[in-house]
DNA sequence: ATTAGCACTCTAACGAGGTGAGTGCTAAAA
DNA sequence: TTTTAGCACTCACCTCGTTAGAGTGCTAAT
């Protein structure tokens, strides 16, 4: 059966009214709510023709329809017109995303971030997410500072605007001036290595210069690639996420069982972590089962990342009920994933 | 009326039994459970003159009896015998907590934080907090290290072990050279200045020596005061927190509505600094309307404080609902408190 | 002072009937 | 051939009455 024009304005119409009411729409009511130009009758053959193709559904025989995850999808990708969001609510955003990410603190992004998460869920009654990856990153700069008496500090600056520092146990005493030195020698080598690049060449390189320091260097260079290392790692675990409250007020999660699995997949970082995808471009929206994790079968997710230079660095998404304002959800995914890209690429560090 | 040696025991196994079953308690069912000598009459009679006194009350005529507030604070002050935790478990929690402390990140806590509240909320089944306040604390060291062109990243060292860095706009350049003496300048200053006291005495100090290079100091110090002060107010900032969703597992939170008031209060995290009080000596118990913040009035909250150099640092708690294991749960308060005392002052920063 | 007995109360669980929104089918109208 | 009006039917949901059970308070006996 093929699916004509007609067909394609009841579909959308069920699910403009579906998503508005959230209670499964009937024939009648589509006919009053919306101008078809056809009566109920007409409006239930059709109905029960977009049923038998697997559009919508009934939740039981004598209710109104609801839309399925294939209807969802046909609307997501055929449906939909576009929309771009409203200039103020744009501005309001940016503005609000901005006034953190100027706060004094050396890793700008986490208020930033944080503060974006509640604000998206405030605005969408949704739950909002952000990971960022640290990937791609490069080290721009090294300092050696001394701690206590076989302890150093390591600061490095990325070219993203972070600054990050570790404490190392490098098991002998340094001097000051011998630190200063390190300092002086590392940043020499360090033009613009990738993180990944780093590993094996420049350290063999630093270690040539610096036979005289054995231990010491041996020590320092072997935790510095635990420090690159644990950076890769830890990409995987900064998640800022905000809106659980505005989520569970969705009518669907009226049910306490949904609510429990829900929170139990929240807690759960990681599980959050793993639906995001990480290199993905542009928008992309998952409906129900076409995510993995079972608590978010009843959900979608709208993601995007965001860049520096270009390279993903990190996700932004969005997560709520299968019965989602697609259409302002994308334009608000999107537009926020520009603003980060766009707040973080400006903190960029270029000496 | 006196409240006798009987009624005690009474109220003792009342409450008992109530807390383990989470349902009202009535004469019959205290008779068969406790070895009272006595009948389900007399227990109704000492019943009645107990809520009388106020000690337990009826949810309805026909149901059993619960303890009132009351009732839960005469049985933590006076009935309940105080417990050690067992001992495989104390070690377990330790060698937990001590495995995430170990961790080689600079600020060292964050991730055993994370993890004892996550650990001990799996072990209560009950909702858990740490707050870290950074109070008392004083700073050890300083560094300035250049990053852009008019800005520098000053690195602070705190006596607890903290490494934390933020960057200043100054303005103008400053050269390497500079900031080496800016470095020099102020670690000879900082003997043990505590964070009240460097404002005012020592910053003055410092500028008066360096008056040669008025802006650039200008800028600097009031930037240093607001790192401080940042400091100050950030310390009502960072909670940690998990168990949410043990906690709405409890009986008590089958109604939606308690759940939704309950995630509210979580969301803002600002409500869990205020009911954690800052300073206190040992293990206090707020007990349901002794909580200010109307969310937690169902729910009890048993809390202490961590110490390095007999100093209050941050607090750590266990929220659960008044109906809790009051005897366990004041148990694990305290031994968890201890735990992050002993973890945290040994890396104590002392060069 | 304690206890057995009993009438009474109140909640929770269950089931019956009524209501209303919505359907599918059929036959008439366009 | 397509659309529509009419109608019988279905099913969730609400309300209301009934019942069962747990627990109480009171009274009278021990």
């Amino acid at each position: 059966m093929e699916i004509d024009e007609r067909k394609r304005r009841i579909l959308w119409a069920l699910i403009q009214d579906y998503i508005a009411s959230a209670e499964p729409v009937g024939s009648r009511t589509l006919s009053r709510r919306f101008d078809l130009g056809v009566s109920p009758a007409t409006i239930r053959n059709e109905m029960a023709d977009l049923e038998e193709m697997g559009y919508i559904e009934q939740p039981h025989t004598s209710a109104g329809r609801i839309p399925s995850e294939m209807g969802y999808r046909y609307y997501v990708d055929c449906l939909m017109e576009p929309l771009a969001l409203d200039q103020g609510e744009a501005d309001f955003i940016q503005k609000e995303i901005e006034s953190k990410a100027n706060e004094a603190k050396a890793d700008e992004a986490e208020g930033a971030f944080d503060h974006t998460v509640h604000l998206v869920s405030e605005l969408t009654k949704l739950t909002s997410v952000v990971i960022s990856q640290n990937r791609h990153s490069t080290l721009k700069k090294i300092h050696f500072l001394p701690y206590q008496s076989c302890k150093i500090i390591i600061v490095t600056l990325w070219d993203d605007g972070k600054v990050e520092n570790s404490v190392a146990d490098i098991g002998e005493e340094v001097s000051d001036q011998e630190l200063q030195l390190l300092t002086n020698l590392f940043n020499e080598k360090l033009g613009t290595v990738a993180t990944g690049n780093l590993k094996s060449a420049v350290l063999h390189e630093i270690r040539n210069e610096l036979l005289q320091r054995k231990n010491l260097i041996d020590h320092l260079l072997s935790r510095m690639e635990r420090v690159l290392e644990s950076r890769d790692d830890e990409a995987l675990k900064k998640v800022y996420f905000g809106g659980t409250l505005n989520m569970i007020n969705q009518p669907e999660f009226k049910n306490l069982d949904k609510i429990k699995d829900l929170l139990g997949a929240f807690e759960e970082h990681k599980k959050l972590v793993d639906i995001l995808p990480r290199n993905y471009d542009g928008v992309r929206v998952q409906i129900g089962s076409e995510n993995q994790e079972k608590a978010f079968r009843d959900c979608s997710l709208i993601t995007a990342t965001y860049h520096v230079n270009g390279l993903p660095i990190g996700s932004f998404g969005i997560l709520g009920p299968t019965r989602m304002d697609y259409r302002r959800v994308v334009a608000m995914v999107q537009f926020v994933a520009e603003s980060l890209s766009y707040i973080i690429s400006r903190r960029t560090f270029d000496p």
